[in-house]
DNA sequence: AACATTTTTCGACGATTTTTCGGATTTGGC
DNA sequence: GCCAAATCCGAAAAATCGTCGAAAAATGTT
């Protein structure tokens, strides 16, 4: 961190604004996974095991169609075991992206901790969520086209993780607002509304279709794109 | 039909472009559903009644929750009897969302007629996909959350429908270049998907929370907003 | 109306998959 | 090395899916 001693500051000036940023991305992160109360060395490592085979047969098969005996065996344990980490093949598949969401979370808030503007943390939040998408590509079919536009999101612990990733957006077009990157006015929610369905609608299209070919140039291409737009609208009433 | 008699045209006057976008819908309307081969009356009525009780469990339960039996009871007929309709559980799951698409585009076909602009066109066409969610908020959770975005629509005739969905904004954008509308040049591949994506996700949003409470005033708004934007871009290379 | 043919329905049953349970095995601390 | 706790597994139960042949209902024929 650059900055090491910061004043004891009025509410509203620069400093507590990057606390604030500094305060959300570390909620974020670090949200807590799983209590994984597991003892023994072992039991990590079976629990890494069926995480890994969990993710790969899901993907492949889809979570409706994959058997809980075929991650078992997949992971090299016995179908009873699994129930021993997790209490039914739904429990499995809605923990499992959080995981992985964590890591994203926690990928970005190192990559953008030299930066400072709303406009290139925006714009670094969206690409690299696409590129999150492309390099862990099963992990992206199982979260883009399976759990996130589920209805059991809103039911399960994962909502909250599916929850921070629009709220990050959200402190950002108000900083940008602050700092006039953009015309203040404007709902922020329905700006973010469109920033992520577009940027997800081209995520979802690539994993379906492998069209883009290009996911991360195309997902730069599209995140400028709208976000020149934004800043050119007319400030609104 | 106001215009009963076209001379026969050149290639790329505007009578040509009507007539295309004539044939558009009315091949997207007109996808053959489901060839039901069904002889007798009361094997309609079943057919209705299963797929009546098929929407309200699936919507209740999700489609991964629901069992056969449960639908069979919802519909008032036996287990079996409804194999007799649909081979497995998936199959129903993804003929359900067909017809009422099929509906959409019909019900969207008819309010369109009158309208020739590009953009009166593209704004009734996404509006009206997010009032049709709300009107029939059962289908939309299915379609929305369950289906659209799934691995397996690329499986199915179902795909076809979805898009079919795509096709239209397309077609549109291509057309309000045409007419000056919005500068040519930007990739209309790229421009859909912020405007679906920007749609979806409002949909989406309300369905699963319910908010923005009133989603046929945020709907149009968001359409607004974006079209506007995108007609103000600078035209690119 | 009586009979034959086709279509539709259903109950009983077999197959598959999920989940539970009690006891055997392994681990980590002493 | 010994023990309690943690972990693992086989077997069996429970839940769900899917099939089949016979009964019932509709339709057609004379």
């Amino acid at each position: 961190m650059p900055e090491a001693d910061k004043p004891p500051s009025s509410a509203m000036d620069s400093q507590a604004a990057t606390s604030d940023w500094d305060a959300l991305l570390g909620a974020i992160a670090h949200r807590p996974k799983r209590a994984s109360e597991r003892k023994q060395d072992r039991s990590k490592r079976t629990e890494q095991q069926i995480l890994g085979a969990a993710l790969r047969v899901f993907a492949r098969d889809g979570i409706s169609r994959s058997r809980i005996a075929d991650i078992a065996a997949e992971a090299g344990i016995s179908t009873s075991t699994l129930y021993e980490y997790y209490k039914s093949k739904e429990d499995l598949a809605y923990d499992l992206p959080r995981n992985h969401l964590a890591d994203f979370f926690e990928e970005y808030r190192q990559a953008v901790a030299e930066k400072t503007g709303a406009r290139e943390r925006l714009v670094l939040y969206l690409t690299m969520s696409a590129d999150f998408a492309r390099e862990h590509a099963e992990w992206g079919r199982l979260f883009y086209l399976e759990i996130w536009p589920s209805v059991f999101v809103s039911e399960t612990d994962l909502r909250h993780s599916v929850d921070d990733f629009a709220r990050v957006v959200i402190y950002l077009l108000r900083q940008g607002e602050r700092e006039g990157d953009w015309p203040a006015g404007q709902y922020p929610f329905q700006t973010a509304a469109i920033l992520l369905g577009g940027v997800n609608q081209v995520i979802i299209t690539w994993l379906l279709y492998r069209r883009p070919r290009n996911l991360t140039k195309a997902s730069i291409d599209i995140v400028e794109r709208m976000l020149n737009m934004i800043a050119a609208e007319p400030a609104a009433g």
